[in-house]
DNA sequence: GATGAATGAGCCTTCATTCAT
DNA sequence: AATGAATGAAGGCTCATTCAT
């Protein structure tokens, strides 16, 4: 069949809107499945409790985004242009799923529940995307090496996110994200361009 | 007596304490009570409810924060100098009140409830405060124009935020903070002299 | 089922019993939960709160007992029978049914909130089952039509309501309230026959 | 000195006037003492609690009201004479104080605590100062002998009690007392009278 | 698998009462 | 006597979770 675990994934799509709309926790479970259209209960049978619909909602998303990434990366450009690239698709994806970034942006944060008791590989994994790339760049000599990979990848995905946090945060979206991400583009990679 | 509303910065230190520790929504007024070493009631004597508490919380300590930073900016430095010191100073903060810092990383960005629906004042100031540096320092031809302020400002604030918040979760805090400041500035001053 | 909404009517027979006992304010939602064999929220999914309880268990009453007067009042009897029988009627009802008479008597008059905030309708019509009453009488000249039938219907639910809260405030209840009733009669109608 | 126990007397009558507007519970000590202008913790230098200030109210108003009533029937009228005059004088005291009547009224018949728990001897005084005009109205041939004074006296004071209650729950307070309280005379010694 | 009525633990908040000043 | 800040017990209500159907 073309779609497994429908229902899985109705609640996964209601979460998002929900949590991104009201909050992980002033949002409540009976709103999430009636965002869903199933039953409270149901929830139940495809989550733990209510903190495992929201990690099992990263890590199915997640994972999708890593794999957007991933062909991307795998490419044979020079480092400056995947890093160019890189910059251009985070904020296309932003753009395309509002409510999902919201709930990256915001409600991940929150709590040590989410960013300190639990072990976060993927967010790792994503943040070592950005390193990977730099890294490339300084092997080729495209990029500087006078300063660490750790915080320069840091540093990138602090733009980013902070960038693409303020975007949702404002009302007016009529803001081009892909001048933002134009101008940050430059900006960064100035910063590290041998 | 010299201390006044010492109930009130009793209840904020606890709450910045607890709040740090277990999260907002976790964290009970109970909790915060008890750290605080008063009554439950007590709180309420302060502080209009739980929400009020964290607001207050903000706007106390961010008053605070905003006055350190303001003789820096009144000096006479020259923009990128400017820049450099607000960077170590952003930086030594978070180093001093590392509970303070995960408030207002984590709780704050937290829910619609304190970044959306709560407008919120002091941020939008303490960001124009980097906002005013690259003023400067695009008026007097120290750094480049070809950047928007408001993207660069946020590019700056979101990359000393992440670092911060790395640094916060990590439990390794050998890591000097001075050294990724240093590094910070270089980077970030970099992308934008002219 | 037979019996629709079996856990509703276990609260509201709850709520009068323990609302006599201990009076409204005094009483807790818990104690009502308790006596109707219910967990604590299940009253929440019937009712909108503790007030609400209170007000659609007088509706859901009322409604009942305007019932059992109507046939009564339908009937061809003369004023003077309808209004021995609407007394005797009134004190059997009282009679049968200690804590809900109880409840109507103490606790619904009691605040502001529920006989001056809350717009009684059903106490209002059933003070004109008594107005309709005087009303046929004076028409067909069976009573006397020199005092004002408001004046009238208060004067008469006024000594039932009187009567019947003495007899229930007092302990003993041997005292047969057939004879109050039939004492009751001759006076009020003896008042008013032409 | 003219004025003894100042302090008692104003907050005696702040609760009157708040327990009229708020009710009894649902007022609050701190309001109490705002409208009395006096501390919180004045209160529990004259009065033992909350209960203790209801009860004290009630017996201190009761006993003025007794006075009041006393000369009257003292006094030589022949027993119609005498609750004629009764009917007039209660409903006169109620349009003076229609805050005290409102407490009276509605607040003391409240819960099991005032009219149960609490025995309430200034209230059966009251009730038979009606049973000693019927009884003198017995014995000199003025009124019926074939009902209970018990019973007489319950539904007299029954409809003046019934009468007073729907004035004061009615904002039009235009409507005269004054006329109600001839038509109540003449329904009531009618119904009595030898 | 799906439902949703029922549960009951737990938390925010109020407020009568106290007591140091 | 008077104050009012502080207390903390207690209760209304919510909501994550369960389970009989």
């Amino acid at each position: 069949m073309m779609v497994k675990n429908n229902k899985k994934e109705l609640i996964i799509n209601g979460a998002i809107k929900v949590f991104a709309q009201k909050g992980f926790y002033t949002a409540t479970v009976a709103d999430v499945a009636k965002e869903a259209g199933v039953a409270d209960g149901t929830i139940y049978l495809y989550f733990k409790n209510k903190d495992d619909l929201l990690i099992s909602l990263f890590e199915t998303k997640m994972e999708e985004i890593l794999q957007r990434f991933s062909s991307l990366l795998a490419s044979k450009h020079p480092a400056d242009e995947k890093l160019r690239r890189f910059i251009h698709l985070y904020f296309k994806l932003i753009e395309e799923d509002r409510n999902l970034a919201e709930v990256f942006q915001v409600e991940l944060r929150q709590s040590s529940k989410f960013l300190k008791d639990y072990h976060n590989q993927n967010f790792i994994d994503f943040l070592n995307l950005i390193g990977d790339i730099i890294h490339q760049g300084q092997d080729d000599g495209t990029f500087k090496t006078d300063i660490s990979i750790h915080t320069m990848k840091l540093i990138i995905f602090g733009s980013l996110d902070e960038l693409a946090r303020q975007w949702i945060l404002s009302d007016d979206h009529h803001e081009n994200l892909k001048k933002t991400a134009g101008e940050t583009s430059i900006i960064l990679i100035r910063s590290i361009l041998a």
